[in-house]
DNA sequence: ATAACTCAGCATGGAGGCAC
DNA sequence: GTGCCTCCATGCTGAGTTAT
């Protein structure tokens, strides 16, 4: 059965063959046994060849059987194997070979200078004016739309553009990072030209800049939605509890007892303890935790929410558990980063390598992987163009809070450690879509609030 | 003259429902 | 689990029409 896996004519090659051998399509229909009118639907890749019929055709034709089976649409027989055996596996490679590349960034300007250009030097000993201090928020939801390392708000740059430079500038950052400058220079009704070495900057500095209808958005973000919704509601809904949605899972390490050997949860053995020292809840050691063998990882409690109502906590309920296990056990049918992290990486740290984190996929739980893999195809499924980046925009501003770098704290819950790869024993895991709600509520809201300018931003890598 | 396309219709076999 | 039934997609044919 060959359904939805029909593929592009390799280029006519029973055509070319019958062709130069001078044979009508009822000539060699009747050598092979079918009529004209199926051949005629084989060359055109419409209906495929029985292995028989491939057989006979490559005799005939003095072609290999399998490049006319590929033509008219049929698979290999190791292709169809391995489908069979790994249904999973293949789809994940054939999605990631196309998706990868969902979206792509010029590297080069478009925007051409002309030689008439007029590049103004300003004398450093000129009296501009620049404030002395300059005091500016970054609490704004359309701000923290998109996080960045480096980010400076708008706000404070505008001042320097209208200090150094006139209404219908050209405003260049060459290391643009986040694009805030560009997003300073289009209010101050300067055009601006980014570029970044970082495809993340270029990224997250493209969707500052540029308009996007938010009608288009919202569009694409409904029918997005539709399509997630039967894997998130499986990911993070455990049966049994109707309407409820799990919001976050916390997680502890669990070791090896260097004493007796037991596993600890290290959850347990902080409230055995106390909090202060670290006890074996089995043999009552006191412990020493640089000393502990990381064994493994389990969840240790979950904050569930009904449909307006407040969060709520318990310990993880039976159905919790077996649903994380069944997810566990789940192939993901979906492309996902599968970048090395290895000791010649500047990020690096041996704790990792502890934990079995040697790529980037490891620094999530295997249900949010399966999550943001699952809406990262959605996405690209759902919206082309404009739409499909700024629905890029709010998924890579989920990609860190729905990571494992989410510090649990008794006094301070949702701690991000902040500047580093860190990941902590205790840690929070985060409901993908409703980072990804939120998130694309800001983003959305940030392309409303864009003041309406003929001033454009061009950003390359 | 030949290729391309359309259409009705038949055979086959897998999937799922159902009774036992 | 087995046998039976229905449904339906697919493979295929041949008559006919249209395009090149």
């Amino acid at each position: 059965n060959m359904e939805g896996v029909r593929m592009e004519p390799i280029g006519g090659l029973i055509k070319r063959r019958r062709e130069a051998m001078g044979l009508s399509q009822q000539a060699l229909a009747d050598q092979i046994d079918v009529s004209k009118s199926y051949l005629s639907r084989i060359e055109s890749g419409e209906r495929s060849l029985t292995d028989d019929q491939a057989k006979l055709l490559g005799q005939m034709l003095g072609a290999p059987s399998e490049l006319l089976l590929l033509e008219s649409g049929r698979l290999p027989a190791d292709v169809q194997g391995a489908i069979a055996a790994d249904a999973a596996g293949v789809t994940t490679a054939l999605r990631g070979r196309t998706e990868q590349s969902a979206v792509s960034y010029p590297t080069s300007p478009v925007r051409a200078l002309s030689a008439r250009s007029e590049v103004r030097i300003v004398d450093p000993d000129a009296d501009v004016a620049i404030p002395a201090r300059i005091e500016v928020s970054k609490a704004s939801t359309t701000y923290r739309a998109h996080s960045y390392h480096t980010k400076v708000p708008p706000s404070a740059i505008k001042p320097f553009i209208e200090a150094f430079t006139e209404r219908g500038d050209l405003v260049s950052d060459p290391f643009c990072g986040s694009g805030m400058t560009g997003v300073a220079a289009l209010e101050c009704e300067r055009d601006a030209l980014l570029s970044d070495l970082s495809p993340a900057a270029v990224h997250i500095a493209r969707n500052y800049t540029a308009p996007c209808d938010p009608k288009a958005f919202r569009a694409a973000f409904e029918r997005l939605k539709s399509a997630v919704e039967p894997t998130m509601r499986w990911l993070y809904n455990p049966v049994g509890i109707k309407g409820a949605s799990v919001e976050y899972t916390v997680w502890s390490d669990v070791f090896a007892c260097d004493a007796c050997a037991s596993e600890i949860t290290y959850w347990d053995a902080l409230h055995h303890s106390g909090g202060i020292e670290l006890v074996c809840p089995t043999c009552t050691a006191v412990l020493n935790k640089a000393n502990l063998k990381w064994v493994g990882e389990r969840p240790v409690r979950t904050h569930v929410s009904e449909k307006g109502r407040r969060m709520t906590h318990h310990a993880p309920t039976a159905a919790e558990v077996a649903l994380i296990d069944e997810v566990n056990q789940t192939a993901i049918p979906y492309w996902v980063p599968m970048m090395k992290f290895g000791s010649d990486r500047e990020m690096w740290r041996s704790a990792h390598a502890a934990m079995g984190i040697a790529d980037v996929a490891g620094f999530y739980t295997r249900r949010n992987l399966h999550a943001l893999a699952a809406l990262r195809h959605a996405i690209v499924g759902a919206a082309e163009g404009r739409v499909r980046e700024a629905l890029l925009f709010a998924f890579t501003a989920c990609a860190n809070r729905a990571s494992k770098r989410y510090q649990w704290n008794a006094k301070r819950p949702t701690n991000v450690m902040t500047g580093t790869l860190y990941v902590s024993s205790l840690r929070y895991e985060w409901n993908v879509w409703s980072l990804f709600r939120r998130k694309a509520a800001d983003v959305l809201r940030y392309f409303e609030s864009r003041p309406p300018t003929t001033r454009t931003a061009e950003v390359f890598q």
